[in-house]
Order: C-alpha cells, then structure tokens, then sequence
RNA sequence: GGGACGUUCGUCUAGCGGUUUAGGACAUCGCUCUCUCAAGGCGAUAACGCGGGUUCGAAUCCCGCACGUCCCA
C-alpha cells in the first residue's frame, strides 16, 4: 500500500512492555522481513527510546487541562473493579480522582504515591471509526472511561504512545489486524485532544491457526524461519499471505510488483482467514516451476547441508551450472526446495537412501541377475545419453524375451533408491555412466545388505565403486 | 457482565436485489498419459450458520438468535 502510494514504510517496535522488551528478539524480525523483501524506508524506531518524549506530550495535556492525575493504587482498581463485575457493572474507571482538592493531593503524596495521568474524555457522545474496509464504526462514549495515558512509573501506555508516534511521524493510514478496532475510539480521542487530524484506518481481517485459534504474534519470525527453512520462497510466502482477505478476480498468483499494482483497501474483506498450509506449498510450487533455475540452485546449496548431504565446503564447491541444472530436472516433482535437494541426494552423492520396501520387492535375486546382465549391455552406448540409452535397452530386453516393464522399477531403485522419480533413461543421463553401471552392478549387495531387519538406509562410498568396477 | 467485529464448498475466495442450475483456486476423488512418481489435460464431490421480516424476487436489505474472535482486562 505504502509503495502503490509512494509512501514511506516506516518500521516502528512497540517496546514500551520493558518486561517482555528483549533486545535479542529485534534482529530476527528485521531478518525475517529482509527475507521476505518487506524493506523499511526509515532506520526503525523503537518506542523504548522515545520515552522523553511521551512524557512531554502528556504533560502538555496535563497543562491544558485534558489530562489530571490519578492517585489511586493498583489495589485500590481492582477491589472497585471487583465489586462492579459483582454487581452485574461495567468495570470502568469511577473518576474519582477528576476533581482532587488541594488538601487530598498533599496527603497522597505525603503517603509516597506517585500519580499516572489520565485523559479526560467526554461523558456522553458517539464517537465513530470511519473504516475504510468496516465503514462507520459507533462507539458509545459511556463504554469507555478515563483511560491512563502514562503510568505513575512514567512509561506510557499503548494507546498513547502509538497515537504521539502517529502524530510525529506523520502516519496518514493505520492498517492494522481488526484486534485493534476497539481501541480506536479512544486513539481518535488523542488525536483531538492533540488538536491532529484522524488519520484514515483500515483494520484488516486476522490470520487464524487451523482450529480457528490466534497465530501468535511473538512467533512471526520464527514462523517465517521455519517456513525458509522447509524451503518455502519468500515471493511464494508473500503471495499467498497477500491473497488471505484479499483478492482480485480470479487471479492467484501475484508478483511482488503485482502486489504492489493490484493491492486496495477496497478488495480487502472483513472476516478472519485461516492458514493454509497445502495452498502455500501450491504457490511454492509454482515459484519452484517458474523461478530462474540459476538462482533456486543457489538456494538449494544450504540445505544440501542441512540435509547431511555433503559439508558446508563440498556445498560451495558444486558448480552453479550442475546446480541450475538439478532444478531444471527435477522441478517438476518437488515443492519445495528442500523436495529438490532431497531429490537431488542420489546424483550429488553416493550416500543413497534405499527406500526397504522397494529393495525387497524390486531386487529380487532374478531381477538382481537381469541388471547385471543389462549394465553390460550398457557398458558400450555412446554417448552415454537418454535416447540412446532407451534404444539399447529395448534392444537388449527384446532378445531377452522381456519388456521395460519387467525391469524399469528395479533399475531405477538399484540407480535411485526410490520407486519413483523422472523417466529411467533421463535419469541414468544425468547420473552418468560409470555411477550408472556400477550401481547396477552392485544391486545385489543392497539385497545382501538390506534384508535384514530394520535396515532404512544402506551408505557407501566411492571405495565400493571401485572394487565393484574392478570386478567387472 | 458490557461493547465491537465477523459468519458463502474442508480451506482461500467471487458475489455488492433478478445475468446464479451460487463462479474460480487449494485439497480430495476419478479418468487420461505411462517404466514409476509427479506435472499437465478432462471431469466429479462439496457452501450461502439458524429464524423471522421487506420485496414480484434475497447469499445480497432489515430485525432477532446462535456461534467465533477481539476490547474493556
């Protein structure tokens, strides 16, 4: 909205909370959202910095008589709201300290209590939201009741500081989650008192978990980080939160430059959405599909680590070319970038994951020989290439009496590990010729090795290529 | 306890009184393709929270109720 406008996106940390106020949890955030290409205009403020600064607003309204102060303890507050709640009353803020005489004042602080201030708000009246996604909000002025803009120990509250935020930093739209549509009126208050025009406000529909609950907001970052982690694109993150509570026609997938094109407050519905995971891996996919396969090769180097593929050094040294060229390949069938370094395992290393229950059902003893005899066969295509590869293996399998049918499945786990992947013949392609016959050579040590019992995944090293070569 | 907001397929949504046998997307399930798995193509299942009104006509307007969420805390 901010860019549509050519506005400013200004980053502000609501920190006045000292006690959950943690410096460690600020870089995360501005990770998370450098991550996500949210890229703030302005140093970002904190409100823990601008403390001085609240308290001097409020004392202006203290001087011009908007605001008073209130002695009345903690305690004091709750026995009243207690016995309110008791008797079937609204819990609200009695005014009892609106008109203090001069006497009373001296004994409270002779007693050591320090005041907050409270703004005066009008007694009766309606005061309305104009929402530029809900319309006309009314607020009855009864419901509310002299709220505390600054607390006896100096730090101000909530819906002060955002509003003198608001006012300093020229803020001329407030879009928010709808949470916040019920402090509004007391926001808009301020804003008279300050003498500053409203701004316009926009509450936005919340994002809910999958049992309708509330996604906490302390976890946003560590949300995004798992979501990187598992290998979500930040454009495909940005476009599938951009489409909850919002839409435009029938149109799913949005560029960034879309977004920012396409986006009004005007196609923003009002009820709460839910997080959707299968969607998101949808659009994933499609950024998987359509991406540049040099840059998602690139991507993927992380987490050929993380997925104890190879080592941080081994990871780097990968060309991009072979990289790019993975993605290419296997793209298709992956939806995540860690799908495609998963799928990429049996090409960049020898520490194949033989899945069991292919092994046994697809290296039989009979189809163990069948390989062997078909790797010799192979041993001569040239080039070592799909087309050629398919010829030669038709060929042989006819004057064998047999069909691709008999022996696609167990080539492709003697050569993968799995029972399912790209076309066999691509796949020994890219593979490459002395991989491709020395894994079909020693199909029958992965029997030998795997019929035993709770065996998931058999290791081995170039070493045993070598022997194996060597007996052949 | 009071107030505010919300309620269309399982999910994201279109719809802003008649063009609607309620449209699209994800998911699900078929078919197709086939060496497997995907992808793609084709197709299917599936929704207006409930009850009153207004109107010739309501998913769309009004009222009540229920449920959910938020605020006062």
């Amino acid at each position: 909205f901010a860019r549509k406008h050519k506005g400013a996106f200004i980053l502000r940390f609501e920190d006045t909370d000292t006690e959950r106020n943690r410096p460690e949890l600020i870089e995360p955030i501005l990770e998370s959202l450098r991550w996500l290409g949210l890229l703030w205009d302005e140093w970002p403020y904190f409100q823990s910095h601008r403390f001085a600064l609240y308290r001097e607003w409020a004392e202006r309204l203290f001087t011009e008589g908007k605001a008073y102060k209130c002695y009345c303890t903690p305690e004091e507050l709750e026995e009243k709201r207690k016995r309110a709640l008791a008797a079937q009353q609204k819990p609200k803020y009695d005014g009892r300290c609106r008109s203090l005489t001069a006497q009373e004042e001296q004994r409270f602080l002779s007693e050591g209590r320090r005041p907050a201030l409270r703004l005066k708000i009008p007694q009766s009246g309606i005061i309305a939201v104009e929402d530029a996604i809900r319309g006309r909000v009314e607020f009855d002025s009864s419901e509310l009741d002299d709220f505390i803009i600054l607390r006896s120990d100096g730090r101000p509250t909530y819906n002060f500081s955002v509003v003198v935020d608001d006012v300093t930093m020229n803020i001329t739209h407030v879009i928010r989650a709808d949470e916040h549509l019920n402090n509004t009126p007391k926001q808009i208050l301020l804003y008279r008192a300050f003498n500053y025009p409203v701004p316009i406000f926009a509450h936005v529909p919340m994002v809910l978990a999958k049992d309708r609950s509330k996604l906490s907001k302390r976890h946003g970052a560590t949300a995004v980080f798992e979501f990187r982690d598992r290998g979500i694109l930040p454009e495909a993150l940005v476009n599938y939160l951009a489409r909850l509570g919002w839409s435009h026609g029938d149109q799913e997938i949005f560029s960034t430059e879309e977004l920012i094109e396409k986006f009004s407050l005007e196609a923003v519905h009002p009820s709460a959405a839910i997080f959707d995971e299968e969607k998101l891996w949808w659009v994933n996919h499609h950024y998987i599909q359509t991406g540049d396969p040099k840059r998602l090769g690139e991507l993927l180097r992380p987490f050929l680590v993380k997925l104890n593929m190879m080592s941080e050094a081994e990871a780097q040294a990968v060309p991009n070319e072979q990289l790019a060229d993975l993605v290419t390949f296997f793209k298709e069938r992956c939806r995540t970038l860690v799908d495609l370094a998963e799928a990429a395992r049996y090409v960049l290393t020898d520490n194949i994951a033989y899945e069991p229950a292919a092994v046994k059902k697809f290296l039989t003893p009979e189809k163990v020989e069948l390989l062997r005899a078909l790797a010799e066969a192979l041993a001569s295509v040239t080039p070592f290439a799909a087309a050629e590869l398919e010829r030669a293996t038709r060929a042989y399998l006819e004057s064998q009496g047999k069909t691709l049918k008999d022996v696609a499945q167990s080539c492709r786990v003697a050569l993968t590990g799995k029972t399912a992947g790209a076309g066999l013949f691509e796949t020994m392609e890219l593979i490459g010729k002395t991989k491709v016959i020395a894994r079909l050579q020693r199909a029958s040590t992965v029997i030998g090795e795997s019929s035993g019992e709770g065996v998931i995944q058999r290791h081995f090293t170039m070493e045993h290529y070598n022997t194996r070569m060597h007996l052949l």
